[in-house]
DNA sequence: CCCATTATGTTATAACATAACAAACGCCAA
DNA sequence: TTGGCGTTTGTTATGTTATAACATAATGGG
């Protein structure tokens, strides 16, 4: 019974390319960008992420229908994001404090996964955008 | 310029689909649900969903890809859910605290919405599935 | 070597969402 | 009153996201 123990060719070529790049992309985008290597389908895309996600090595931010390396050294299967709606960028964060007092008022709820997504304007799109010539 | 200041016939049968059922519906289970009036295509389902969350009347789940009547009295635009992965239903609740936690740590992000979905068991489906014969 | 299992490739289709255009409706100014 | 405009609604088509279903190849233990 030899359950999948190591990433296959496309699950890195997946994982190098949402590496490489630092903002989250949707699977299509995704099939496009690996047009050179055996991936071809869609499918091929999507079995590759479920293993990354499977292993946090990728995430999911449910409100843009993509997917983001991890980029801490711990990985966490519920990572916080900041979205930035401008640049599309996003922050993770491990949201721990929040979800404690989550956790207090869950009344017997049992958690398994939590997706926590704020969306705003960054930084430097703030700059970028509000001031005047 | 008059801009839409009341709900249509289709608006309000979308609503009040979704405040009798208590739990959330995908849109196309919406349309299915009101066959019996003049709503036959996606389009329309859509367009009344964008108004009732305009007005916060309803709310999309992001892990769901649905919607659910919100059930609280005064309505906020950016709700946290408690979702049953077993049942399905959702609980609604306010962010407050949680959200005040993360605009500390947002350094300079300005947040215009968040999400905060936690999937999991709730106690009636812990009580069903988890207790032996 | 042979078979079972896992992995990969391929095609098709399901599920979710919006674009684009047409028809009807309401309102108010000429 | 009517004619034009903005809004709403109806309809068809299409775009986007995700999975099902089946075929083929690779792998590893007996």
């Amino acid at each position: 019974m030899t359950k999948k123990q190591t990433l296959g060719e496309n699950d890195k070529a997946v994982l190098a390319l949402l590496s490489a790049r630092q903002v989250p992309m949707a699977a299509y985008d995704i099939l496009q960008a690996l047009s050179g290597t055996p991936i071809r389908a869609a499918s091929q895309v999507y079995r590759a992420l479920e293993k990354l996600l499977e292993r946090d090595l990728v995430h999911r931010v449910e409100s843009l229908n993509a997917f983001v390396a991890c980029n801490h050294a711990t990985h966490t299967s519920s990572p916080g994001f900041f979205v930035c709606k401008s640049c599309k960028s996003v922050t993770e964060f491990d949201p721990v404090d929040e979800v404690s007092l989550l956790t207090d008022r869950a009344s017997g709820f049992k958690i398994e996964r939590y997706s926590v997504e704020l969306t705003g304007t960054c930084v430097v799109c703030q700059g970028q955008s509000g001031a005047p010539s």
